[in-house]
DNA sequence: ATAGATGCAAATATTTTGCCGCCAG
DNA sequence: CTGGCGGCAAAATATTTGCATCTAT
């Protein structure tokens, strides 16, 4: 795993570095994972995400690029993907219902702050949460593959407003 | 609001000292918030929870009160104790599918620490959270209303049977 | 060649909504 | 009394599965 590092705005758009890097093929490849033009579409579509998507959204860019591919498909592969721990799913506090996110993480988790009010949100990385992870890990005697921590409320735009 | 603590067990039952207190109840009273009978089953029903429940075991145990309750008001109700921020709603990392689960919070946020191979929760206070929370919303200028961190790994006994 | 992937359609699962009669305050 | 609430049925949303066919390796 390269050191890349992840770039945030305050908008909860994401520019990654990553980007067209074929990182999560690359990934594929080394555990031997049948690559698909299908696979290839969208884990494309995965790197070169904007934002964190629904698999609605992932699907409209996948057919964007190859009109062929289908709804299962894209919920095939982002199942594919998570069980290799190579996409995180969130649901951003359930603030805009039900629906799933996901995102191809790079590799040092962040923390998704939102705005309950406006909706935006903003990814934050820090040390204390990398020690929180450590103390959870040696007190639960539990060895981490994954973590999530999302927190609400409202930013100070929203604020000001009220 | 009390103080009163909540004791945690490692399968992630909970024993809720809150429990049969009309904690729920009592908060709704006071926001002058209309008390069917209905209501009051689901409240009882989320106030002596033993574990985290999705919908369908709220609606099993509330019927079980009174046969008359339907999966409507479960979710209205749900989404009324949730609106007033008197409920969480987590998925526990989708381990077990797509359901939402439910718990009514004691004063203090906890951690969700659960194990992808055995599916036992277990919750987690710490201090170092706190500090966590008190870093983001002075960083991100937000003020928190929510939080939710779960956490997946290996548990000790699963490993050892590995 | 062949294990494993895709596509299609249908099945599941989960949550939400419209409408009307009913009840808590 | 009356506005909010619950019940029913149906809709909307989201995700998964069986099976025949195709394809990456």
């Amino acid at each position: 795993m390269s050191g890349t590092p992840l770039h945030r705005v305050s908008t909860g758009e994401r520019i990654n570095v990553n980007a067209a890097s074929g990182h999560l093929q690359r990934e594929l490849k080394a555990r031997r994972i049948r690559l698909t033009r299908q696979r290839r579409v969208v884990l494309q579509v995965m790197e070169s995400a904007a934002h964190h998507m629904d698999a609605n959204e992932i699907l409209d860019l996948a057919q964007k690029i190859d009109s062929k591919i289908t709804r299962v498909t894209v919920y095939r592969t982002l199942d594919l993907l998570k069980g290799h721990g190579l996409i995180d799913e969130l649901d951003l506090l359930h603030l805009r219902g039900h629906r799933h996110y996901y995102e191809s993480h790079g590799p040092r988790d962040h923390i998704h702050v939102a705005c309950i009010q406006c909706g935006k949100v903003r990814e934050f990385e820090s040390d204390l949460y990398e020690e929180l992870k450590r103390q959870i890990s040696r007190d639960c005697a539990i060895e981490i593959t994954v973590t999530r921590t999302e927190v609400g409320g409202l930013c100070a735009e929203c604020r000001a407003k009220a």
